[in-house]
DNA sequence: GAGCACTGC
């Protein structure tokens, strides 16, 4: 650079000190600042606390400041706060760090799953609530903690409810003036004096912290306004018969009325996304020149991460963005520039069926809170409007809030998690929203089938405590047990780690038969657990080989070009690569036996059954599959490698319903190796 | 010959 240009650029010092300025303004101009001292004051009189803040209230990065600020963290004590997602533990620990002026890692850091950057001066630590989970299998009294923050409780997600009745047990535990042999493995241990009372502080967006307040014996809440812009609602006079067709009229209608400003539309899924994209780009051209000025942009969690960065692109000038979404939109990503949201009320959700054993995708309208939260989305910058494609009075028989998560999936992992953590009456735990019966007990049995579970339904020594101890599907840990007997840890390593990521193949509709060729190398005729491997041993020789060569940021740049030819999604096989290798640390840990079978793949496929025998199907007459623990008639998925092959009988890891049955990730084996190796199961349904 | 919202350990 020229030095005469020098001396136009502030230099760092004084470009440090105007960030740091602009940020204490922010800082003090949130609305939470002007009740600080109000706040530290009912933090210290009740020792649960529920906190109702609206968007851009600031309670996330602000409260944990004000309590350490009031000595909540003396004798070096830590407050925590937990995220339902990984992001905003990353990023918020991020931001506050800035605004305390410290080193991220000193006394503001935060620890998420593979990445953890707390250290022993770390007092404010946000992390996700996952993670405080695994962290009470080690420390049951969670002991480092003095205050612990549950952010985003209206959330309900599966980690959120759990924490919560878990925090309740461990409060009481902690409490010295409460004496009773009621909590659980608490009482089996003396209290001690060195266990000071834990605070909790339960925070929600949603209005009514009623349930919250209620379950914590009538907490107190106390409300932190927010800083939302107002968002005008529209509704249609009459119902809709296609929502589709009637988002994009809205669409339109938007763009050629109103002014600046990009549309943020809610779809159910890929499929409507990519469809409304395409009518959209059939209709343009039918406008007048100066109104095609249209920039469609999809997102999708599926969607590689750069296409997904294309939404935070602003639209090239006179262009109006328009925004397709799923529900990632409304809470995990978002995105600058909305002024309109088109919601037309439904949204793609998760259902279980414990009967059948089976989780299913369905279609519902979404619940009023979630609507709100749609809406929302106009309000972040200047006011907005919302389009809700459904009449007015659909909107009041909508439900008020989603159904947790807790009450439509499986439960096996909760309750071996609850078991390890002392709580051994399921059916007695005070969820405050309690799973159904069914659901319970069907899950109950399934750990007790896989050897988790004693008689008695206690947690089985070792088993039970090793499955317990990873943080893998029960199936899957068990898996690994019986692969060290079977000397092949190694192959199914690979295997659960593949398992336990989306889908790692990523075939694109308009080059499927690229994608096709590329794959076929990896194929394996016994079926996809031996294909995955392929890909995955593929993969490591390749990077193994270039990695003598060059550095690491060499070798990241490679892996994506590898995964790029062998059209296999990087991010699905870097997030199992991660899980492989957190995996084998905790398998060495136990003292498993991690040896490799070799070319002997028949030992494998003994070892698939003995894991999966749970997960059966044998071929009818009519070429279709009947899966031997339920009874359904299912079909092998067309993804599959053995889809054209159809052996006789299989083992299979995933049964989904969608327009038909489907298992899919499958493997050929002989019937007479379930009977042989799972017999106690295989004579009772004989 | 199909189609998979979103998280998380």
């Amino acid at each position: 650079m020229p030095s005469v240009h020098r001396g136009n650029f502030p230099n760092r010092q004084t470009q440090f000190s105007a960030r740091r300025q602009k940020i204490m303004q922010q800082k003090k101009s949130l609305p939470i600042a002007s009740v600080e001292k109000r706040l530290v004051k009912e933090v210290r009189k009740n020792d649960v606390l529920i906190i109702v803040g609206e968007t851009g209230s600031g309670k996330t990065t602000q409260i944990p400041q004000f309590l350490l600020d009031a000595g909540l963290c003396r004798d070096g004590r830590v407050i925590g706060i937990t995220q339902p997602r990984r992001v905003a533990a990353v990023t918020v620990a991020k931001r506050v760090a800035e605004e305390c002026g410290v080193e991220l890692g000193q006394k503001v850091g935060y620890s998420v799953r593979f990445d953890d950057t707390t250290s022993g001066s770390t007092r404010i630590k946000y992390m996700t609530d996952g993670l405080l989970l695994r962290e009470a299998l080690l420390d049951p009294y969670l002991s480092k903690y003095s205050v612990i923050i549950v952010d985003e409780a209206h959330e309900r997600t599966v980690h959120t409810d759990v924490l919560m009745g878990l925090l309740k047990k461990v409060q009481l535990a902690r409490s010295s003036s409460v004496t009773d042999g009621q909590s659980g493995r608490f009482h089996k241990m003396p209290r001690h004096e060195k266990y000071a009372p834990l605070k909790l502080i339960i925070m929600s967006a949603s209005l009514d912290a009623r349930a919250f307040s209620e379950y914590f014996g009538g907490a107190k809440a106390v409300h932190i306004q927010g800083r939302q812009f107002p968002v005008d609602i529209f509704y249609t006079r009459i119902a809709e018969t296609d929502y589709l067709d009637a988002s994009l009229i809205t669409i339109f209608q938007i763009h050629l009325e109103e002014g600046p400003g990009d549309i943020l539309v809610f779809l159910t899924g890929q499929e409507e996304i990519e469809s409304v994209e395409r009518l959209i780009n059939e209709k343009l051209p039918q406008l007048p020149q100066e109104n095609q000025k249209l920039l469609i942009v999809p997102i999708f969690a599926a969607l590689p991460s750069e296409q997904q960065m294309r939404v935070f692109a602003p639209a090239p000038s006179g262009f109006r963005k328009v925004i397709l979404a799923t529900n990632i939109a409304e809470t995990s990503v978002t995105i600058p520039g909305i002024k309109y949201v088109i919601d037309p009320g439904f949204v793609k959700a998760r259902s279980y069926d414990p009967g059948k054993g089976m989780e299913s995708l369905i279609i519902v309208p979404t619940s009023k809170s979630q609507a709100l939260q749609r809406s929302g989305r106009a309000g972040r910058e200047g006011p907005g409007k919302c389009f809700r494609l459904y009449p007015e009075k659909e909107f009041d028989k909508l439900e008020d809030s989603t159904m947790p998560e807790i009450k439509r999936c499986n439960l096996s992992n909760v309750i071996l998690q609850l078991k390890a953590l002392g709580v051994d009456d399921i059916l007695g735990f005070d969820f405050i929203e309690k799973p159904s019966r069914a659901a319970i007990t069907k899950s109950l049995e399934e750990l007790f089938l896989l050897g988790a579970l004693t008689d008695e339904c206690l947690l089985s020594d070792p088993v039970g405590h090793q499955m317990a101890r990873l943080p893998l599907d029960p199936i899957y840990s068990k898996a690994l047990i019986l692969a060290s007997e079977f000397n092949c840890l190694e192959e199914m390593l690979i295997t659960v780690a593949l398992l336990s990521v989306e889908s790692i193949f990523y075939t694109p509709r308009d080059k499927l038969e690229e994608a096709r060729t590329a794959t076929k190398c990896f194929s394996s005729p016994e079926g996809d657990h031996i294909t995955l491997i392929n890909v995955y041993r593929a993969c490591n020789d390749f990077l193994e080989k270039r990695s003598m060569e060059m550095g690491i940021a060499k070798t990241e740049k490679v892996f994506r070009k590898w995964c790029k030819e062998n059209y296999i999604n990087s991010r699905s096989l870097r997030h199992a690569r991660d899980i492989h290798k957190q995996i084998k640390g905790h398998v060495e840990q136990m003292g498993l036996n991690l040896s490799s079978c070799g070319d002997d793949m028949l030992q494998f496929r003994r070892c698939l059954a003995a894991s999966f025998f749970l997960n059966a199907a044998v071929k009818q007459p009519e070429g279709t599959y009947r899966a031997l623990a339920s009874g359904q008639v299912v079909q092998i998925h067309p993804s599959s490698v053995l889809f054209r092959k159809k052996p006789e009988c299989v083992i299979f890891n995933e049964l989904v319903q969608t327009n038909n049955k489907y298992v899919r990730n499958l493997t050929r084996v002989d019937y007479l190796w379930l009977t042989e190796l799972a017999p106690q199961y295989y004579a009772m349904q004989n």
